[in-house]
DNA sequence: GCCGCGCTTCGCCCAGCCCCGAAGATTAGG
DNA sequence: CCTAATCTTCGGGGCTGGGCGAAGCGCGGC
């Protein structure tokens, strides 16, 4: 059996090509969102999953309860693009955020920072050298050391922790996030300097979760301090 | 139903994947060779080729008793080299042929040179400053310009593509290679020149595709005039 | 005109796989 | 500990569609 074959045949069912559709814009979905969008039932689309996984077309992250795939890699998505450049234009998006917009920005996950600023702030980390890849997570670099303790992380409060600096998916963002020490202590940083202020809650919305909002001069310090364009 | 689901599935089925494969280097083949590369008989071979036509995967050309079946476009060949860059190192199987290395030197995708050559190639003109970025692939600089008229590259005829130049991903060196009008007008000359010789396929090997070689000549040609270390 | 060849259409068979329902594993929350 | 939620595995049903043989159509050659 050509490989060729083999690859264009996950890609070609109704199911695993309208949740890899879904999955395109780069944010990572649950089991149950993809078999929602997918129209089918918690077993098929378990199933599907199981063989996008194996194919090496999804990345799949346990966390808690739910499972989130991702697609597996830039190749992916260019090889998705591309076929879609030779059918005709269909639009299939996932649906919309249901929980309104005020809670993407940013947020409070457990103890650190999700939202927009929380996947961020990730990225730059993990791309500009803080970090770098460690057994069960990440571990500082000689320059994210350095950077760190400048601007004032508790680092060895954040090595007490259970675990140091890890992934944590993001709700809204469906993007990973720093969690573990790491995470508390820095977003405890970022707070403490009023770089982030929280916002109680009004009455209506349902959701407990407290927002964060960035202060004037918080922009400017992501700013220069991580590069963040916030 | 996803029009991407039912592209894939076009090219997801074995038979169809053994034709297309067979089809990529650009050259066309009659109903009856398809039937033997895929391995099946003549009804379901015309039943496949009716489909991909009408999915615009492939063209047909009447001739006397024969049908010859060629490549529906150009982003028909990119797309079927970008899915075989996902193709895993499934080493569980023993090569069927020699898809492994005797490819990877040169061949044709398309019309276009592909393999270790053509991304050199494409390395060279990309950095070297005979192509510069333009909207929707690459435009030649006034260098490049005089330097393919010295050379003798038909620039009209590439110009009359609907693509003058652009990028395609090459499958085995997962790198892009230099496709469009201008990508097959290059080649064009250089088979014309004789720096690059087709290999016939051997026996075992029946209408799979065309190896290319570098002559003793091309390989002093391609120093001197590309600066290609060949 | 007649046959040979290439290709297509038609009718049928059957394997693959896509889906669901039921039951089990794992985790979060009270 | 108990319940609810999420996801998995397992078993069985239904249907798409890929394959072949037989027959039909069109072209080229004797």
């Amino acid at each position: 059996m050509s490989s060729l074959a083999a690859i264009a045949a996950l890609i070609g069912d109704p199911s695993r090509a309208a949740m890899l559709q879904a999955l395109l814009p780069g944010e990572a979905l649950t089991a149950g969102e993809l078999a929602r969008v997918a129209g089918i039932g918690a077993p098929a689309a378990s199933s599907h999953l199981k063989a996008l996984v194996e194919a090496g077309l999804l990345r799949v992250h346990a966390q808690g309860r739910h499972r989130y795939f991702a697609l597996g890699g830039e190749e992916v998505a260019a090889a998705l693009e591309t076929l879609l450049c030779l059918a005709r234009p269909a639009v299939s998006v996932r649906p919309p955020w249901p929980h309104g917009e005020a809670f993407r920005t940013g947020r409070l996950c457990w103890h650190h920072l999700a939202g927009r600023l929380g996947v961020a702030l990730y990225a730059r980390l993990t791309e500009d050298g803080w970090l770098e890849p460690a057994p069960g997570g990440w571990a500082t670099t000689a320059r994210g050391e350095a950077r760190f303790t400048e601007l004032g992380v508790d680092l060895a409060a954040a090595r007490a922790a259970t675990r140091f600096a890890c992934d944590c998916m993001d709700w809204s963002e469906r993007r990973p996030h720093l969690a573990g020490g790491l995470g508390r202590e820095v977003t405890s940083l970022l707070l403490r300097r009023r770089w982030l202020n929280r916002i109680e809650p009004r009455a209506d919305e349902a959701l407990r979760r407290r927002r964060l909002e960035c202060t004037p001069e918080g922009r400017r310090a992501l700013e220069s301090e991580f590069g963040l364009a916030a």
